[in-house]
DNA sequence: CGAAAAAATGTGTTCGAACACACAAAAAAA
DNA sequence: TTTTTTTGTGTGTTCGAACACATTTTTTCG
C-alpha cells in the first residue's frame, strides 16, 4: 500500500512534476501523448492527493457561519448552539472560522435582516434553520448568487441552492409514535393528536407527523381508535384542551407534535386526568423532568445537536479535505424513556 | 482570530523558530530568560501548532490493526467488519493502514494466535474484541510492552494497558429493556429472562444486563413481578423454555439478553405462546423479521458499527491530529421498534 | 588570559501539492 | 530561412512544523 506522490507519477510517465499537476487540475497545455500516458497511471494507481499537504499550501481561512433562532426564545435551539460551539472547539486549529448568528423565530424580519448581514460578511458557507419557507428561498438565493455554499438543518426547503439537509423523516417519526401509542393504550381509546406551537413556523412539521400518526393507525387491523386533532397555542390551551377532555369520555394518550408536551402534562395534572399517557418531542429540562416521573411515556429526540454538529462537520471536510457534501442525512428517530435518558444527554 | 505560527512567534519573542521549536517540544538547550518568554508567549494567544503542517512533516503511515470475532461464525460482528472498512475507505488517502484480523470465537487458541500474529507485525495501535477474559489481558500487556497502543470496544476488560473503551453501559441496558416490558406486560405477571449463548464467553455482558433489568422491578412499589432466570444453549433451548413455559401459567414476556431472540420466538410460536412479548437485542436479519411482524416487541441496539468506526475515528485522529482517545465513550441505548429500525440501519 | 567544552541560538532542508514563471520545442507567419 | 507566435515542459518557491546541522555566545578551568 504505497503512497505515490506527483514526484512518483512525473518519474513513472517520464514527465516533471509540473505536468502531472496540469493534468490532474486539468489546465492544458499538455500535449495528447503526455496527457494520455499520466491519465492512464493516475488510474491504475487511483491517486489520491495528500489532504494535509493540498491543504497546507492553500492556506485559506474558511469561513462558515451558522444561522440559529435565538435559544433564549425558544430553549429547543439551545442544543443545537452547544453543537455549534462544540465544532469551534474542535476545528479552532484547522484555520476554519465558524460563527453563530441568532435571528427571532417569532419575526421574519429579524431573519431577513440577519441573513443580510451574514451575507455582507461574505462566508464561504452557511448553515440554516429555515423556519420561514418563502424568506428562506429568498435568502437560499441571493446566498448562491453570491458563490455561497448554503446548508440547512432540522426543517427542509426546496431549493436547488441548497446543497444539504440534515434533519429527520418526519413521517416515519409520526409513525414511531403511532406504534409506541399502539402499545400502551387500551384498544377502542381516544387519541389526542395535539399541535401546539406559539408561531405556527412548524406547520409544515407537524403535518407530516400527524400524517405519519395516523397512516400508522389506519394500516392496523385489529386495533380500533379514534383519533382527534386540536391545535393550540400558551394562551388558549388550558380551554381548548379541557374543552376537549370533557367532550370525550375514553381519551387514553396525548401525542404533542411538539416540543411542549410539558404544557399538555401541566394541564393533564391540574385537571386531574393522571391515566392519559402522553408522547411528545425533544429533551428539554421540563420534558425530562415528567418522563422521570413517569408523566410522559415516551419522547422522541430530534437530536437538534447532532444535527447542527454533523451539518458543520460536513462543511468543514468539505473544504479542508474535499470530501462530498451528502445531499441529505436523515438522523434515527431515538426512542428516549426515563431509563435511556441518560444515554442521550450529556455527551 | 489571526492565526499565529511558530515564525510569528519568534518574532514577537525575538528569538529564531528553532528556539521556539525547542520551547514547544521540551528539548531543553534554550536559555532561562528565552524559555519564559517564548511560554508565556504561547500560553497568551494559546498557540495551536498548524496539524496539517505537523502531519506533512512527519509523514508516517500509521498500521492500526482491528482485531474481530469472525462474522462468520456469529453474525453479530459483520456490522463491525462494515464499519472498519467505512473507515479504511473514509480515511485511506490520510496514510493509514487499517487492517483486520479475524479469530474464531469459540476458540481461544485461534484468539491469542491472531493477537501474536498481529503482534508481530508492529502496528501501532490494536483495536480488538476482548472476547476472552484472561488471554485479553495477557495480549493487552504484551501489545503495551511492545509501545503498541490497545482500544477496545463491546467487551470491557479492566486493564490500564488499554487507553480506551467503547462501548454501552451494559447494566443501563438493562434497566432500559426492564422499563419497556413494565409497560407492555401486565401487572402480576411471570418475566423470563432467557441467557442464551453459544460460547459463554458473553457471562459477564448477561449478568449485567440480568441485574439492571432486576434492579428496575425492584424499585417499583406498586407492580408485581415474578422474576425468573434461566440459561441455555442452542442444542438445549427448546427443552429447557418449554418445561419452564409448562410449569409457570403466568408468563407474559421474555427478556432475552443475547441477540438470539429469534431463537426463543420460534420456540414460542412452535408452541403457541403467542401472546408473550418478546424484548431482544441486535438488529440481525432473523431479529428484524420478528420485530416486523411484531412478534419481537422492541430490540436494543448496541450500534456495533458505530462502535468500531468511532474506537477507529479516535485512534486515527490521534495519530493525524494530535487529539486525546477517550478513556471511554458510553454509546446511547437504542430503543427500536418495527417503526424507527429503517432509521438505524442502512445508513 | 585563553583554549576547550558546554550551552544557546540561528539557518537550512524536508514533507507534497499548487502555482508562477522561465524556458524549450513546434507551428505559423514573414 | 528567419522571425514571431503558439504550445508544451520543467524549475523553483511557498505553506508551517520538525529536526539536523552550523554558528555564536557563554562558561569552565589549566
Amino acid at each position: 500500500m504505497k503512497k505515490y506522490t506527483i514526484k512518483d507519477i512525473a518519474e513513472l510517465a517520464g514527465v516533471s512534476k509540473g505536468t502531472v499537476d496540469r493534468v490532474i487540475h486539468k489546465r492544458g497545455k499538455v500535449s495528447k501523448k503526455a496527457f494520455d500516458k499520466v491519465t492512464k497511471l493516475l488510474e491504475e494507481i487511483d491517486y489520491q492527493p495528500n489532504p494535509m499537504a493540498r491543504n497546507l499550501k492553500n492556506n485559506k481561512v474558511y469561513k462558515i457561519y451558522v444561522v440559529l433562532p435565538n435559544p433564549e426564545e425558544d430553549s429547543f435551539w439551545e442544543p443545537c448552539s452547544k453543537g455549534v460551539n462544540q465544532a469551534i472547539e474542535e476545528f479552532k486549529s484547522f484555520g476554519v472560522d465558524i460563527r453563530l448568528f441568532f435571528y427571532s423565530p417569532n419575526s421574519t424580519k429579524s431573519f431577513k435582516d440577519v441573513n443580510n448581514e451574514v451575507l455582507n460578511l461574505s462566508p464561504d458557507a452557511v448553515l440554516l434553520t429555515p423556519l420561514f419557507y418563502k424568506e428562506s428561498i429568498s435568502a437560499a438565493n441571493n446566498y448562491k448568487s453570491a458563490g455561497i455554499i448554503v446548508s440547512t438543518f432540522n426543517n427542509q426547503i426546496n431549493s436547488k441552492q441548497v446543497v444539504s439537509f440534515v434533519g429527520q423523516d418526519l413521517h416515519l417519526s409520526g409513525r414511531v409514535a403511532a406504534r409506541l401509542m399502539h402499545m400502551i393504550v387500551p384498544n377502542k381509546s381516544d387519541i389526542i393528536i395535539f399541535h401546539m406551537d406559539e408561531t405556527f413556523n412548524n406547520a409544515i412539521h407537524m403535518q407530516q407527523k400527524e400524517k405519519g400518526f395516523r397512516d400508522y393507525f389506519s394500516e392496523l387491523s385489529n386495533f380500533e381508535c379514534n383519533i382527534l386533532t386540536i391545535s393550540a397555542n400558551q394562551a388558549n390551551l388550558n380551554k381548548s384542551l379541557n374543552k376537549l377532555l370533557k367532550s370525550q369520555e375514553n381519551v387514553s394518550g396525548v401525542f404533542v407534535t411538539t416540543s411542549k408536551a410539558f404544557n399538555v402534562v401541566e394541564i393533564l395534572q391540574e385537571g386531574n386526568f393522571k391515566d392519559i399517557k402522553v408522547i411528545g418531542y425533544d429533551l428539554l429540562a421540563e420534558n425530562i423532568n415528567f418522563l422521570k416521573n413517569n408523566h410522559i411515556s415516551f419522547l422522541i429526540h430530534q437530536s437538534p445537536k447532532a444535527q447542527t454538529y454533523l451539518g458543520l462537520t460536513y462543511l468543514v471536510e468539505h473544504f479542508l479535505f474535499n470530501k462530498e457534501i451528502p445531499n441529505q442525512k436523515l438522523l434515527p428517530i431515538d426512542i428516549v424513556n426515563s431509563e435511556n435518558l441518560s444515554s442521550y444527554i450529556e455527551n
